[in-house]
Formats: C-alpha cells, structure tokens, sequence
DNA sequence: CAAATAAGTCAACATGACTGACTTAAATTC
DNA sequence: GAATTTAAGTCAGTCATGTTGACTTATTTG
C-alpha cells in the first residue's frame, strides 16, 4: 500500500501494530511539550508580577537584554506579533526604565534598543529562574539529552526561521546551516 | 551525581569559563523551547480558526478525546486554569456539538466528559499536525533523541505535577515513580 | 440532618493578541 | 530633486483567554 511497515520516513504514518505505538509515544511527546511549557513559564510569571509586567514584557526584555541593538523589526519577527501589539508592553519597558532606544546611526530611522543596568538586573533575575530549572531537567534526563534536546527543539522551528534563530542564538548544534552571519541584519 | 567535571549540582552555577560556556547552552535552551512551542502551536492554531475556536478549545478537546470519561475537576488541574475559563470554551464546544456530557454512575454530581464523532474527527485532525511536526523533528535530531527529549520535558514540569502527568500519559519514560494508576481518580 | 463537594453561573476586569488607518522621518530610487 | 519606499510610532476598536469574587444547585458524606 503506502510504504513497509517498519521505519517512519518522515512525513508519512506507519501502519499497523508498531504504528499505533509509534503514535502513542509521538502524542506523549505533544503533551509533555505542552505540560513542560505550561511551568517552563510559571516561575518567571510569578516575579513579573511583582513588576507588574507580563510575559509579553519578558519576552521583550529577555531579547533586548540577549541582543543589544535590536531593531523593532527585528523583534516583530522573533515574536511574531504586530508592532501595535510590541508597541503597548515596549512602551512599559520604556517609560520605567528598563529599556531605551537610539537611533541608528547608518540608518537613523531605526530606533535601536539597549536594557538599562536596572532592565539588565530584572532580564538576568528573570533568566536564572528558567535555566536553573532547564539545567535541573537537563541533569535528570541524563547525560546527552543536552544535545538531544536542543536538536529536537531546534528542528520543531518552522523551517523557514531556522536561520534567522540559528543566527540569534550562536548555538554548537550541527544543523546544516549556510551562514549564519548577516542573517539577521547588517548593523554597523 | 549527574556529572564527573566539576560541574552543575542542582540549584548551584559553577563559575569561570567553563560555567560561562555553560549558561549559554541553558540559556540556547530556554530560547529554543520558546520558538518551538511558538512554531507547535501554530499549525493547530490556524486549523482551528476556521471553526472558530482556538487554543483553550484545542486543549480541552485533545485532553477529552484522549481522556474518556475525564471530569472537569481532572481538566482544571491539567490545564491549571480556573472554574469559569474553563466554563466559557467547554460550553461552546458542546454547544456546537464537540463534546458531551455524562452524570457519572457512581457520583451523579459528576460531569463525565466525552467528545462526539464530530469531536474525535477534529481532535485528531489536530493531533495529526502535531505529531507530524514532532516526527520530522525528531528524525533531524537523529536516534536517541525521543527518550532524551521525552526525559528532558517530563523532568521540565513542577515536580508535585508529575505524577498526575505520568498517570495521564502512560510513557515509557524511566523516572521513579510509584503507582500509575488510581493516581488520577478512582472513576467506574 | 449538616457539611462538604462537583459543577455551573453572573459580573467585572486585565492582558495580550488582532485589524485597519494614518503620521512622521529618513533613506532610496527614478 | 522629487517621488517612493521603509522604519517606526500612533489611534481606535475588537477578540480570546485568563483572572477574582460571590453565589446557586445537586449530590454525597460524616
């Protein structure tokens, strides 16, 4: 019919009895993204509030702290919302000080984005709160799951994206990968 | 413990060059988890718009179809939201014929829940694009990425959750746990 | 029978997304 | 050099999904 029982080429669904456990584990993968996330977010949500700011703040934030110098645009697409959804939480994170703009100086129409010293305290509180717990499921998941896991979470990425993440975050995973330089912007 | 080098106990960031490197392959990891959750939820998202339902009914379908017989009680703590979020999705979809509700035998305050064949044909539809992802990826990530992966999001949820998690999906997963069964109600 | 429990409901509100339309300033192109 | 494109900001309205708090109803349990 559509293929031998056997092994998953991707894209297509075995069949049969290896099939429907194949499906079993794939779902259980699913869900265990979804519960993993469900408290990857919890402990940061929890200080924000004490900011009054939301996971939308910490999104900006943690990016702004992560690459000093990014462009909005920039930022539009590594969240994939609208500028007038940035626009409301940017503003926040500006007028309290925890992050500022200058303009570009090649193109001064750009409005480049720094953290302040209080905005860079606030990103690396927020940041050691989820890579403690990321290093604790690192060490009980055992020894390789390091790589593993940073492979698969890479390659879940929307494969039209991939580059553009690969060049924000320098990571030593060995996906094929043409430059990862330039890919995001040429400032400066 | 976990590692030979001089490294990474629990709850403690080693220092110098090798603890700097080490941050940030945690902190890669944070990153990635939030572009693949990004990237996950999006080919459900836009199936779902076309019913005009979106994520909270997604999350509610799937756990029903996947669950039998579930109660609301069980959904709350799953989805970790409230009483009346819940109400306001749960009501649509059985308003428009997705799910349905059963007293239960035993306890007749009890709402068991069950989706229609309308519902399992959408919960699957959307569990199929799921999985597909999840398949594709882990196939890049290459053998021995799905136990890693699988260890590294179950030890991601908070800890006082895992059982009930580990008693939702049955996976073949290693951690220590007690008793599977019985751990999410005692329903018949 | 009283108290606890499972579920449902009403109302008000916050957050973070969206669309659409429009402005401003600077850079690029013709 | 004028026209067009681009980067960013803004105003207004809407929607989805979460929250509190208070209360009802039916049923089980002590």
């Amino acid at each position: 019919m559509r293929q031998s029982n056997g092994a998953a080429k991707p894209g297509s669904i075995p069949e049969g009895q290896f099939a429907a456990e194949q499906r079993e584990r794939l779902i259980a993968c699913a869900e265990l993204l979804f519960f993993a996330y469900r408290d990857f977010i919890n402990d940061p949500d929890k200080l924000l509030e004490q900011y009054g700011f939301g996971r939308a703040h910490h999104r900006v934030l943690h990016f702004v702290n992560r690459n000093p110098g990014l462009r909005v645009a920039d930022l539009l697409h590594i969240l994939k919302i609208t500028k007038q959804s940035l626009a409301r939480v940017l503003k926040q994170l500006i007028e309290d000080g925890f992050v500022t703009q200058r303009s570009g100086k090649k193109d001064r129409r750009q409005r480049l984005l720094y953290v302040t010293p209080k905005g860079t305290k606030l990103a690396e509180k927020l940041t050691n709160l989820q890579i403690r717990r990321i290093e604790e499921a690192l060490g009980e998941a055992g020894p390789g799951a390091d790589d593993a896991t940073q492979r698969f979470l890479f390659a879940m990425i929307a494969e039209k994206d991939r580059d553009r993440v690969h060049a924000l975050i320098r990571l030593p995973v060995d996906a094929p990968e043409p430059d990862p330089i330039e890919q995001l912007q040429d400032r400066t």
